[in-house]
RNA sequence: GUAGGCGUAGUUCAGUUGGUAGAGCACCAGUUUGUGGCACUGGUUGUCGCGGGUUCGAGCCCCGUCGCCUACCCCA
């Protein structure tokens, strides 16, 4: 028996019904934001990813489904879905238009590591990417979105929000805490050590408790961003405020990706393991450009989808359509063509074979139908068939024109 | 890559100090000839993950291997 490769899953019934209520429900949502639907190639090429993404990033140094293909071209299938949108906006020359441009997308993602709760190789995202738009107020707008999309789906979180910082508050503060970093190298742990050298910002993210225990003396970015930062991090907090929208400041919240600057936000949940983020974003102003752009401000999030199916609180699933058999082999066929006819309207189901009364009934709360249409010997030789509304219980005997 | 846990019926699991397998759920059929969800009765299902070893005898013990899960790392 061929099983599906490791962290990888098949998805159906109750689950596939989850899946497809997220996407809906999210689109709806993004929709009244002004996004518009975007799909770009699973497979890209490879530099792509290294260029945005980066090069020291664990997604990229480590976790990627990369290989040759066939014409000799360095590919790899898309760990996250930024960096193929905003290629695609560039690709468009959209960056060349003064309009902003909003875009929404969903599907597979792909990265090699170890499965555990919440983690999977091969997972799916939906998420929004806005360009052209430097504004605060559009960084604030996302997050609200956001909170309204699980907020629809009856998903209650914690938000964590921070700044990154941007090219001129950003390079002086990195300097400031390699400084700071290399000074307790000694007592940090191996990794921190790699990271020194390569991002020394995620070293404050470490889960090492030795690391943790020496940070709080850290250098903090919040409190050596430049104005412009400050103000719109200052702002964007007054905004949630007002908005009612409770967070907290994470000062040592570092995004996985080296692409983004400015406003960093994720959501979590405590409700599903050790892989708790379940949406997660931010500001990537220079991003356009490192991918060959004229300069546009952009800022984004995406949400793991199968984080938060077992979140999700479905709604009360209704009684629908129509249950048609016969209780007479000579009664099948008549019912089949019946039911091919109010298929043009209804969903149907048919039973193809002829049985006893009751195991019908059983047969009609099995396909959850609202209505059991039935055919018997009386039904047959009178040109009738019987109906019962599984909800009301009223029944009758109409003529097949009626019906 | 590292660590721990687990692989027995479709599924969730039980299986005593080693004596060639069981329960609930699900499924199917019935419960006086045409009224469902409930209840009752009956029935079907397994190369006990795979390969070796110990033993008269292994689901149980030993070794190896594969797979799954959880966690680290990292992240949606």
């Amino acid at each position: 028996m061929i099983k599906p490769l490791r962290g990888m899953k098949d998805l159906m019934f109750d689950d596939a019904q989850r899946f497809v209520h997220i996407v809906t429900t999210a689109v709806k949502v993004a929709k009244r934001y002004g996004y518009s639907y975007i799909e770009t190639p699973i497979l890209e090429e490879t530099s792509l990813f290294k260029r945005s993404v980066g090069d020291s990033s664990d997604i990229v140094s480590k976790e990627m489904y990369q290989f040759e293909d066939k014409g000799g071209n360095d590919v790899c299938m898309r760990p996250e879905g930024t960096a193929g949108v905003v290629r695609a906006f560039v690709s468009a020359k959209l960056d060349r238009q003064p309009m902003k441009q909003k875009f929404y997308y969903y599907g597979p993602m792909f990265r090699y590591e170890r499965p555990q709760k919440g983690r999977l190789r091969e997972f799916h995202q939906f998420g929004c990417e806005s360009f052209g738009e430097a504004s605060v107020y559009e960084d604030f707008t996302l997050i609200v979105m956001i909170s309204q999309i699980f907020k629809e789906l009856g998903i209650g979180f914690d938000l964590l929000i921070n700044s990154l910082g941007c090219p001129e508050c950003m390079p002086p503060y990195r300097e400031n805490l390699v400084n700071f970093l290399t000074d307790i190298k000694e007592e940090l742990c191996e990794d921190c050590n790699r990271r020194i050298g390569t991002n020394p910002i995620r070293v404050l993210d470490c889960k090492n408790e030795k690391c943790q225990s020496l940070l709080p003396q850290s250098p903090k970015l919040i409190d050596n961003l430049c104005e412009s930062c400050e103000s719109d991090f200052k702002k964007l907090t007054e905004l949630l405020d007002e908005a009612g929208i409770a967070y907290t400041v994470d000062t040592n919240l570092v995004r996985g990706l080296d692409y983004y600057n400015k406003t960093a936000f994720e959501f979590v949940s405590n409700e599903i393991g050790a892989q708790s983020a379940i949406a997660g974003g931010g500001r990537y102003d220079k991003l356009v450009e490192y991918l060959d752009g004229k300069p546009t401000p952009a800022v984004g999030f995406a949400i793991g989808i199968e984080r938060i199916m077992e979140l999700v609180k479905m709604p009360q699933p209704q009684r629908e359509g129509y249950y048609m058999g016969a209780m007479v082999p000579e009664a099948v066929e008549k019912v089949i063509m019946l039911a091919n006819d109010k298929r043009a309207q209804k969903k149907v189901t048919v039973e193809y074979s002829s049985k006893g009364f009751k195991s019908h009934m059983k047969g009609v709360d099995k396909s959850n139908a609202r209505f059991a249409v039935l055919i018997g010997e009386d039904e047959l030789k009178n040109g009738t068939v019987w109906i019962k509304d599984m909800e009301s219980k009223e029944e009758k005997t109409i003529s097949l024109e009626e019906f």
